[in-house]
DNA sequence: AATGCGGGGAT
DNA sequence: ATCCCAGCATT
């Protein structure tokens, strides 16, 4: 018999899904790529990039050759860049190791780079069908909201009813069909605030509607507090060329480049973050043009206050892992987007 | 089990 | 402002 909370799932899911371009294969490689972009990031804001990958790359092995700062570009402005570098790490491992065929089954899938838990049950099913449910964000609000979980998503208890309930639902329909489906209800009808449970068809068995919970459950995540972190960032220019680096430690935007940086805990006056420039460049033949205002960059878990300075010499120094680079090759390397912004104001980059 | 990692859209 | 998104890797 069937289930009939995954039977109007599937019901549901027939005519309200979007119309979106890795859903109409079953080739691993878009189902994979289309996975690693949407992790922690909504369709609408992946989608270009989806294309731009699928164009530039049109096969895992033409992905493999690329190296890394290729790939950087095209991910720039998309945030946690730990997805573009074990994205080409994963790529390569499929092309070299596996001669570009995608393992078929969950357990190997997950164990390849960027691929976790989730992503391999997506992956999975879609490409295989094979019955493992692919939990996610969506799917813990749905099964939290209908069941009536109300410990905190991604507990222990949580995650052991989700897991149970998921295996449960899977079991009698098509498991890609299955997981397409309760997702796109989580996006789409079951969302977290505000759901229109007046249209729902599930809201009949749903314990959070039932109970007058909606709005409770699934429980809010914990806050973590947010550290303040001032940049100082210095646009050092000779004729048409600056000074630019690559980000190297285990920090924000790991591998990307940006302006010679300098940072404090602390909001320093004009004069200390000047010195702190002739400490960089151990010259005072400069010409100050001007310091930005401060301009405020949140992140999840950090805010960043940065300034600009803008300054020019005659010929620029060489120095660590600094790179000399005229203004017309800058679309060579791949910035976060608070500083790609400010060269785009400052016409280094070409507007959008 | 907790923490770090981006950027943007919805409310 | 606040929440959270087709999560993963590291500690």
């Amino acid at each position: 018999m069937k289930n009939s909370i995954s039977q109007n799932l599937l019901n549901w899911y027939l005519t309200n899904s979007r119309d979106l371009p890795w859903r109409q294969t079953t080739d691993p490689y878009p189902i994979w790529l289309s996975e690693i972009i949407l992790q922690q990031t909504r369709v609408l804001q992946g989608l270009p990039y989806y294309y731009k990958f699928i164009e530039a790359f049109p096969t895992v092995d033409a992905l493999a050759k690329a190296d890394e700062n290729e790939v950087l570009i095209l991910w720039q402005g998309l945030g946690y860049y730990s997805r573009a570098r074990n994205l080409l790490a994963c790529a390569k491992t499929v092309a070299f190791t596996f001669h570009g065929v995608f393992p078929n089954h969950y357990n190997s899938l997950v164990k390849l780079p960027g691929i976790g838990k989730y992503t391999a049950a997506a992956i999975a099913s879609f490409a295989f069908n094979e019955k493992v449910p692919a939990i996610d964000g969506n799917v813990i609000r749905v099964i939290s909201r209908i069941i009536g979980i109300e410990s905190r998503p991604y507990s222990p208890e949580s995650n052991q009813l989700v897991q149970q309930i998921s295996h449960q639902w899977i079991g009698q329909v098509s498991p890609a069909r299955y997981n397409q489906a309760i997702m796109e209800f989580g996006a789409l009808q079951c969302v977290p605030k505000n759901p229109n449970c007046n249209v729902c068809p599930i809201a009949s068995f749903c314990y959070a509607f039932q109970n007058k919970k909606v709005h409770l459950i699934p429980a809010p995540k914990l806050k973590v507090k947010i550290k303040t972190r001032f940049f100082y960032y210095f646009l050092i220019q000779s004729n048409d060329s600056i000074l630019i680096e690559q980000r190297q430690n285990n920090d924000i935007w790991k591998n990307l480049f940006q302006l010679p940086l300098h940072e404090s805990s602390t909001d320093l006056p004009t004069e200390l973050v000047l010195q702190e420039l002739v400490n960089l460049i151990h010259t005072e033949d400069w010409l100050f043009e001007e310091i930005s205002l401060p301009i405020k960059h949140l992140l999840t878990h950090q805010q960043l206050i940065t300034r600009f300075v803008r300054i020019r010499l005659s010929h620029l120094p060489q120095k660590g892992n600094w790179l000399i680079v005229d203004k017309n090759e800058l679309t060579q390397y791949a910035f976060p987007n608070l500083v790609r912004d400010y060269l785009r104001s400052k016409n280094f980059i070409e507007p959008k």
